[in-house]
Order: C-alpha cells, then structure tokens, then sequence
RNA sequence: GGCGGCGUAGCUCAGCUGGUCAGAGCAGUGGAAUCAUAAUCCACGUGUCCGGGGUUCGAAUCCCUGCGCCGCUACCA
C-alpha cells in the first residue's frame, strides 16, 4: 500500500477554485472540507504538512463575464479572488497558502515549465484553420461565436453549445456565424498550436496507475475508462489575450491554455509560500524531493486532469513528484435535485456565513460528504443533525459534566480514585481513540471518522449514566469524584478529537476547561489522561452547541422550493405571446396528417431516436423522432399520431426522417404524444 | 451507444481481498433514570442484501446477464 510509504512531509492541494463566481456547498464539500480535515490532523500529528491552494483566474468564461460587466478581467477575479478566499477563511479553511493564477511568479512558473517542455521536445506544433474576427484582430475562442444552431435552428447558439437543444457543436458548425465581440461574420484563418502527444505518455500513466492500489474504485474507474479510450493530442495554447503568455517570439496573442496552467498553480503557489517564509528555495523540498507524499483534493469533474493530464506533464517535465493520492469526491445534491450556478440553485457560502454558525455545516457536510456517491444536502437533515448529535449527544456530555463539576466541585477537577470496571473500560475506549479516528482520516473515510468521534460521546454519556454521579455523590463520593475525573478528561480528549471537524468549537471547549493556549497547537497522540489534574480550576461554562429552530431554516428551504419551481417552470412554460402571430394563410402551409404507425424500432447508437414507418392515407413513409425515452417500439405499432407532412426531409444518424411527429413535453420532459379523441381513417387532415 | 460508479431495513448508509454479514445511525414502540441544552441510557423490527443465471462445501461479497439511478463521452428533428 502507497500509504505505507515511509513519507518525511505531506503536500496538500485543493482544486483552484474558479474565479468568475461565489464558493458553494458543493465545493466544499467535495474539494475543501475533507482536505482540511485531512491538513488539521496531520498538523495535530505533527507531520510536515503544507497545504496549498488558490483562485484560478484564466480562461474564457471569465473574459465573457467581463464582456458582460464591461469591466477587465482583472477586476472580475479580483472580486470574486477576495470574496473566496475571505469566505474560505470565515469557514476554517487552514490553507498555509491561498495563491491566484494571476500572480507574476504564476506566470513564470507556467512560462518556465511550458519551455522545459519545449525544449525536451515534447510537444507538437499543428495549424488548423479557425475562426477570426478581423474587427477585433483576434481568433474567436469557441464560446465567442454565435449562430444559429444547425440541429434545431436556434438562431443565437453558442460555437461549443447550443442552449436550446443542448447539442454540443463545433464554432464551423454554425450557420450564420458571427463574433460575439463585433457582431462581424468571421473568416476561416489558420493558426498554430502546441500540443502535448499525451498518448505518448499513456504507458506511463497505465503502469504508474496500475501500481495504486489505495485509490478510491471511483476514481480509478474513470481514469481507467479514459485510458481505454486511448489519449490523443491535447492542444496546450491557444489564441487569447486573456492567461499566460507563451514565452516565445512570434506567438503573439497566443496563451498558455487554462488546463495547462492551472495546476500549475499549485506550485506557483507553493513557491510564493515559501518567499513569503523567507526561504525561497523550500518549495522544492515539497514538489520535486521523492519523501514528499502529494495529495491533490477534487471534485470528479477535476478527476482526468489531474490522474492523467497533470501527471503527464510533470512527468514529461521530470523534475517533480507525482500524486500519491486524489480521493476525489462525488456530487453533493441539494434538497434531492442537482446544483445549478446559473439559475441560483444552491448554497452560497459567504451566504450562509451570515446566518448561521461554521461548526454545524462542517460537521453536517462531513458526515454528508460524497465520498462513494452522489449525496444530497437537506436542511432538515442539516438541522437534526446538529440538534440530536451535536448538541443532544456531545454538546449535553459536556455541559452536564461541566455543570455537575460547577455545582458539586465548585468547579475544581476531582480526584481520581480507585477504578472499577466500567471506569476501565471508558479508559481504554478514550485511549484507542486517537488512533481508531486518525486511521480513517488517514483512508480519507471522513465520514467515518465523525461517526467514530460521535461513538466516543455516546459511549461517556453512557458511562455517566451508568456510573450515576448524581447517586454516588451522596454516599460514596470518591467514586463520585472518580467519575467526574474521567468525564473531564474525556472532555479533554473530546476537544482534540473534535478539532479537525470542529475547529472553532474545540478552541472555544479547550478554554472551557480552563486550558491554556491553542487546541490545534496540541499534538493529537499526546493528550495524557490526567490531562485536567486534580484541583485543576475549570473556565466559564455555557452552551457550545445551541438547538436551532426550524424557523430559523425555513427561509432558506423556502428559496430552494422557489428556484425549483421556476427552474422546472422555465423551460417548460415558454412565452406564447413572444412568437410573432402567424396569418391563417401560412399555418395553412403547414400540413398536419393523422398516420398510423406501422412499425417501430430503436436507432442504434442514439438514446432518443425511434425510426418509426407510418401510414399516411395510401402512402407509407419513414420519419425518425426523438421519443425513444419516453415511448417504447411496441407501444408505438398501431398508435394513430399527427404528423407534420410536408416538412423538407431531413437525415438523422444517417437514416432519412420524412416528417415530423407532435407531442407535447409536460415540465419533467416527458412526452404526451398528440392523439385524436375518436378514431379517424390514417390520411386524414388536421387542421 | 461506449465507459465508469452505484442499487443492502421507512430514511441515510457500513459491510475490504467469499465462511457469526444480515449490520449502524435516525425515525417508531415500550421501559429506566433525573446530573444535563424537555437532554441521556436500555430493549424491540419486516429486510427476496435490484431481478435472473453461474462458480463454490458456502456469496450481499467473485463471474455472466437484465433492469434502475448518477456521471464522463458520443449522439440527439
């Protein structure tokens, strides 16, 4: 096992977070929180552990969200650079270094790496032909051309998709281009790139893959998916005036591609860390010294960049380390239905913030984190949790040792005195903690570790109960003064097991029991048991987890429902009013048919396609419609349906479409096909 | 369509390389206790372990196949 290695130091990386938009819960939950989990305990452990990460800022969605605003790119990610990394900040994210793409030594970084690479002769050159926008003196990036789509017709498709329909295009695909900047129609110009021959690297990556035998099935499963399909070349420049410049003359408007120079990032990053230590040259102990143990934290939409592309490039550079472990995570879910940016459907951190507390989302998201599957954040559950765990099962222990101590001990720790069974028992529970939770922190079983961390409470509340202080205090008050010893020092222990999942919770414990200093500063395997001595006066005492009301989350379940419903109600409501009204001579041109359905069978290779052969009056035809999700072949045979008939034929998926059937599409997609309330002969007009 | 992940009690999920693996937490029912944030502790369950084949002395756990959900990818009048 990887992790058995004998590792001298640990280098942490999140995913750059994109620059062009707030932090949410998905993010966090997949990318950040565990890897902070993860950092606070090696840190508690004493291990050499740096953890890096920082905004990414380049690419074409920023320029656009630029575009937009009528500002620079700059001050787009500087906004949301800020915002991030202040948000971040707020929710315990202990990032030795949170670095920016933009940054000048970033900008070398890449350039340097980009011509190491260069002159190993690694990469190709290649000329295709693309568009360019002579008014704006530039090639267009994807995204930057509209047009109409040549799939449904949309009249304003972007080059890489169309939003109507969803196709995925290409910019030459487009009838009627035209620039998104200028509005002028682009000509076909030819450029050069530089590309990386990943597939040269493809043996590589296989054999160093294969050899990783820790790796979560998730993400192995991907990688290996992506190798079976081969590697091909993979463009690394690209015409832009927005990213890092290729160092090379004569590559004007040429910049480094964002996949490229992102992870790149990572190690910019760690250099600036080490300048800003006043020890320059430190960050290649972290990257390029085979004792450090590199783990890269993401979501699985970063999973091929980072087990293929990036380790490509390291290893075609040579000079650096190469990941001993990505466990990325899968997709967090809100209220049951997907996350969506654009249409506001989700949790927004800096939002929360304002709300509510950190500890009881940390602690929620990790008990919720995505680690094998997709999972779903409910804010009902959100609340039970923090209410019956949180505050029920730890936050309780606590407070009734505390109080307990107030009253019967003035506030003093008790003597420990001779121990029974059960007080053994406890002892040893509390003693192989540390070891059992760090162990699955360590298999980046985050959720596990919570459960475990939970498990210790259960098992003092259980000893409190069985132990009865209450009882004994009266006529066998050494054992009274005995237990409450040990539930003190369970409290003890409590505050830095917690510490990693609930940093601000165990500081505000650690000074509850009237210990000095940082509970994160401690070291997670030297607690001792009589860490609170006898006599040891303990601090002020209140509620560390407090009970949320549901009216308290109400508002926000409220939002979600709304967002729901508008996004289910947009497309499927659209405006009729918006169309221009038509005149009873051109509907006329529109010839509607019944058709009886002759037969019917599945397009090979297409998910949606039926190819459907129909009866018109005496004419039998062939028409392909896009229903196969919702209708099956035999169901079809003997439908009567209305056809459009005299639409210009069409080929799709190479099979020749004569016409057109209707159906209506409630606001879940499904299709009603159009029908007829009594039987009518197969020919028959519909107007 | 290709590839991958997942499909286990009402809910959320553990179950690694086959032999106390049929489990935990929550919710529900009954009880104990009263130090504590109306908190805690104990007891109790119906699960065709998605369906169907197969390998094996023995499979939730391995193989094949079907179905469903999710993702990547292709395609999508």
């Amino acid at each position: 096992m990887s992790s058995s290695k004998n590792y001298q130091r640990i280098l942490v990386t999140s995913a750059l977070p994109y620059a062009n938009g707030p932090i949410h819960l998905g993010h966090l939950a997949g990318a950040y929180l565990p890897a902070d989990i993860y950092v606070r305990y090696q840190r508690l452990k004493k291990r050499d552990v740096v953890y890096i990460c920082g905004s990414d800022e380049h690419g074409v969605p920023i320029t656009i969200a630029a575009e937009k605003k009528k500002v620079s790119p700059q001050a787009i990610v500087d906004e949301y650079h800020l915002r991030n990394k202040e948000a971040f900040y707020k929710f315990g994210m202990s990032f030795d270094y949170y670095g920016r793409t933009s940054s000048p030594v970033h900008h070398r970084t890449s350039q340097e790496f980009f011509l190491k690479l260069m002159e190993k002769g690694i990469f190709k050159k290649k000329t295709e032909k693309q568009l360019y926008d002579h008014q704006a003196g530039m090639f267009l990036p994807d995204r930057y051309v509209r047009g109409e789509c040549p799939v449904c017709g949309f009249a304003d498709a972007y080059g890489d998709q169309c939003e109507k329909c969803g196709s995925s295009l290409s910019p030459t695909d487009l009838k009627n281009p035209k620039s998104a900047l200028t509005g002028q129609v682009p000509e076909l110009k030819e450029t050069m790139h530089w590309y990386i021959p990943l597939g040269d690297f493809q043996q590589r990556v296989e054999a160093w893959i294969a050899s990783q035998d820790d790796w979560k099935s998730n993400v192995l499963g991907q990688v290996k998916s992506w190798l079976n399909q081969g590697l091909a070349d993979r463009a690394v420049t690209r015409d832009l005036s927005w990213g890092v410049k290729v160092p090379l003359p004569n590559a004007e408007g040429k910049v480094l591609y964002v996949w490229f120079d992102a992870p790149i990032g990572y190690i910019s990053a760690t250099k600036e860390w080490a300048e800003q230590l006043g020890d320059p040259e430190r960050w290649k102990t972290y990257w390029q010294d085979q004792g450090t143990k590199l783990v890269h934290f993401i979501g699985k939409d970063n999973i091929v960049f980072h087990c293929i592309m990036f380790p490509a490039m390291l290893m075609a550079h040579g000079d650096y380390v190469l990941p001993d472990n990505v466990p990325a995570n899968e997709f967090l879910n809100l209220e049951g239905s997907k996350l969506s940016t654009s249409r506001n459907y989700a949790v927004w951190l800096d939002d929360y913030l304002t709300k509510f507390e950190v500890d009881p989302l940390r602690y929620y998201l990790a008990t919720t984190a995505p680690e094998t599957k997709d999972s779903d954040f409910v804010w009902m559950e959100y609340l039970q949790r923090n209410n019956s765990e949180l505050a029920d099962i730890l936050g309780n222990f606590i407070n009734r040792t505390l109080a307990f101590t107030e009253k019967r001990f003035n506030g003093l720790v008790p003597p420990r005195g001779a121990t029974d069974q059960l007080d053994e028992e406890m002892l040893k529970t509390l003693a192989a903690a540390p070891q059992v939770i760090g162990d699955a922190i360590e298999r980046y079983e985050l959720r596990k570790a919570v459960t475990l961390l939970m498990d210790v409470a259960r098992s003092a509340n259980k000893y409190f109960n069985d132990q009865m202080p209450w009882a004994t205090i009266k006529e066998q008050p050494e054992k009274c003064a005995t237990t409450l010893n040990i539930c003190l020092n369970i409290c003890a222990h409590l505050a830095l097991l917690m510490a990693p999942v609930l940093p601000f919770s165990a500081q505000k414990l650690w000074r509850m029991l009237g210990l000095d200093g940082d509970v994160n500063e401690q070291g997670w395997d030297d607690l001792k048991i009589d860490q609170l001595p006898p006599r040891h006066k303990l601090g002020d005492l209140y509620i560390l987890f407090r009970k949320m009301e549901e009216s308290e989350i109400e508002p926000e379940i409220e939002r979600l429902r709304q967002a729901k419903a508008q996004l289910n109600n947009a497309p499927a409501a659209p405006a009729v009013e918006e169309s221009p009204k038509i005149s009873i001579e051109q509907f006329g041109q529109v010839q509607l048919r019944v058709a009886k359905v002759l037969a019917a069978e599945k397009v090979a290779k297409a998910d949606k396609l039926l190819q459907l052969q129909i009866q018109i009056g005496e004419e039998t035809r062939q028409i392909v419609a896009g229903i196969a999700l919702h209708y099956q072949p035999e169901e079809m045979i003997g439908k009567k349906i209305i056809v459009v008939a005299n639409l210009q034929p069409a080929t799709v998926r190479g099979i020749e479409s004569n016409g057109m059937l209707l159906a209506a599409q409630d606001e879940n997609g499904h299709f009603a096909l159009l029908g007829l309330d009594r039987d009518v002969e197969a020919g028959g007009r519909a107007r």
